[in-house]
DNA sequence: GTCTATAGGCGGATAGAC
DNA sequence: GTCTATCCGCCTATAGAC
């Protein structure tokens, strides 16, 4: 922070990955701040000198987390690619983006449920209602078009949610029941990308209502 | 407990009743058994009296609640219908039975993913396994008879869980972002019974696979 | 069975030396 | 900036009177 030297990891980014990690496996109840610290490899009155409070550091991590997740999907529908190329692109990031931290919807998701209010800071700036919005427009187009069938942006929106992000929320009790190694379970999770699209999309192309 | 007659509520019933509300609210790490003696209206030495420790109380209850989950279930697949008549009970119950208690998954998701440990325990006495060998042969069956296109069993029941459970997890998330008092957001519900279920009986009587 | 009182430990936060 | 030591409140659990 001080000078503009290269270092690998300042004590404050250590920090700041170390309580990331803790906090998205045990969550804002049970993660310790004592844990933090072993975690990050420093002591523990050094995560208090830089981010004052436990409930300060978590604020901090929830919201940074949040409009992560909803970054990459604002770029695909603004892009410039077909209703069905945007819906195939749409899923096939969020898996992604997902994959590359499992963790983090279920921590967003129990968080969020736990203390809703916490939702209204994060959601201020624009992301997130923003990229519901230009969904929105875009679906009603397609239907007032007649390119798909009738339906509601926000019911595709919720299926589209539900297929990707649901896999890794309940990725434990689903690993034990279907009996998958890890191994497996991130192959079944990769031609999901797949299989989900086709679903989405044969469903929206397909004439339903007489 | 004593005798035969009739409580409304026993002590010993209304603490588990308080902890259950507390548990599926806070979650292990965030509940206190001070709330849990509050919202009983007994003494906090009361709910160790009758369970012993926190931790006895809280497993009590989850396993209790994941049983619960899944009998529902089974007793629609061991009945005497159709597959796609099979198919739409499974995702009308599910919704129904969530619906009484739409906390319960996100509470369960997200223990069990803090502690996996806990499933060995739960899943020990057939009821959930069972369900899903039940599902599994009856799936193939279909696909063998060329009833249905080719789907893995995992494919089809990760879809439906995915579909009828992710509402309820992301439900604040959800109602934030989509603008939706309480009353909406349970109709929008209420209609993905017939929605959902008519998605993936489409998907399963479609020829995909030349 | 039900209560009060309290033990005992954990964990967040800070003071203060270096 | 980094460390050690410590304060203090909170929370689980139990002892013991009634």
């Amino acid at each position: 922070m001080v000078d503009g030297k290269l270092q690998d990891h300042s004590t404050e980014e250590k920090i700041m990955d170390a309580a990331i990690k803790v906090f998205t496996q045990k969550g804002l109840a049970g993660a310790r701040m004592q844990e933090i610290a072993d975690e990050a490899g420093v002591n523990k009155a050094m995560v208090h000198y830089y981010y004052r409070s436990k409930q300060n550091l978590f604020e901090n991590i929830f919201k940074k987390k949040v409009k992560e997740l909803f970054r990459a999907i604002s770029i695909i529908l603004a892009a410039d690619k077909s209703f069905e190329d945007k819906v195939r692109s749409f899923i096939e990031t969020e898996i992604e983006v997902i994959s590359q931290f499992p963790t983090l919807p279920l921590f967003v998701l129990n968080e969020a449920g736990k203390n809703p209010a916490i939702l209204e800071e994060v959601f201020e700036e624009g992301g997130p209602k923003q990229m519901i919005g230009l969904f929105k427009m875009m679906v009603e187009h397609e239907v007032n078009q007649g390119n798909i069938r009738t339906i509601s942006f926000e019911e595709l929106l919720i299926n589209i949610m539900s297929l990707c992000i649901y896999p890794f929320v309940a990725r434990p009790i689903l690993q034990f029941v279907l009996d998958k190694d890890d191994l497996d379970y991130k192959d079944m999770i990769e031609s999901r990308k797949q299989t989900i699209a086709d679903l989405i999309i044969n469903d929206l192309f397909i004439k339903r209502d007489q």
